[in-house]
DNA sequence: TGACATTGGTTCTAACACGAACTAAATTGG
DNA sequence: CCAATTTAGTTCGTGTTAGAACCAATGTCA
């Protein structure tokens, strides 16, 4: 039986360690240049040849309203592009230019390497409990959103 | 030994849990007619006698910026007020105006009962599994800010 | 006491977030 | 084949976000 407490004290420390994460991990990406989002998008796209915006937005969670101003923002440094789908006028495939390339092979193996520079010294073990911990977590809203 | 990819994936399942949360979470708030923050701030000043903006800004995590205009549009629908403080011209007091408390008494424990909702059958040793887990992997992020 | 740094809040800018309304291009059903 | 619906993206309104510049009140210290 849970107690109420437990489900506050449970939603709490899920709180706070995902906002120390944020924390950690969007100080380096703004200190690369690049708003979290941003980040998100130039990761997502590196090493496919592109995607319709739609698939983007379900890949990194951005809405499709917020998403049409990120990519123009993008596509104004010159990092991403749109180009017509070749067979559904609907669609637009956004994928990376050249110089945005250049920018992923920069700032995504220093992110990668970031974030991993935290875990030295953590055996697998317990990465493993962690997962199984959050994934049984996030089954708890899931069941109840559908 | 912890190899990249169980890092990433460590990574990815907070963040996959947290965003289930926040999704079931804002949308119950937002069905009762505010926004995170702004319930944030509400449940916050319930039961308590007011505090000062740098107060409720480290509470709330909710930096002084964007405080001044979360509050500005609280006290605009008349649920929060602000008061000159006694000794300290510098601070004022923030707290709930009487219908803020209303409010807060209609808001907060809907709120606390949908949460609890999901959690329903969940026994006490799972709680204490995921806060353990939880917190170990915030000190990873902390222990890096500092 | 008087320069100087600190602290508490507001304002400003650029960007993101969500949902709703909107346009255009498919797709579906009769 | 055409009307009705669905789907893809953009636009718009309101609100949140971080950080920097700013102002006024306070505290410090020589």
């Amino acid at each position: 039986m849970s107690q109420p407490a437990e489900s506050l004290a449970t939603i709490q420390a899920l709180v706070k360690c995902y906002q120390s994460f944020e924390a950690y991990s969007a100080a380096h990406i703004r200190g690369l240049g690049l708003t979290p989002p941003q980040f998100d998008i130039i990761a997502t796209l590196g090493n496919t040849p592109g995607m319709t915006a739609t698939e983007l937005g379900d890949k990194t969670l951005i809405t499709k309203g917020t998403l049409t101003g990120v990519v123009d923002r993008l596509a104004g440094r010159g990092w991403v592009e749109r180009v017509a789908h070749e067979s559904d006028g609907r669609c637009q495939i956004i994928r990376l230019t050249q110089s945005g390339n250049t920018l992923f092979a920069k700032v995504f193996p220093a992110h990668l390497a970031h974030m991993n520079a935290c875990f030295t010294g953590v055996p697998d073990a317990e990465h493993t409990r962690w997962q199984t911990a959050l994934r049984a977590l996030e089954q708890i809203f899931q069941k109840e959103t559908a």
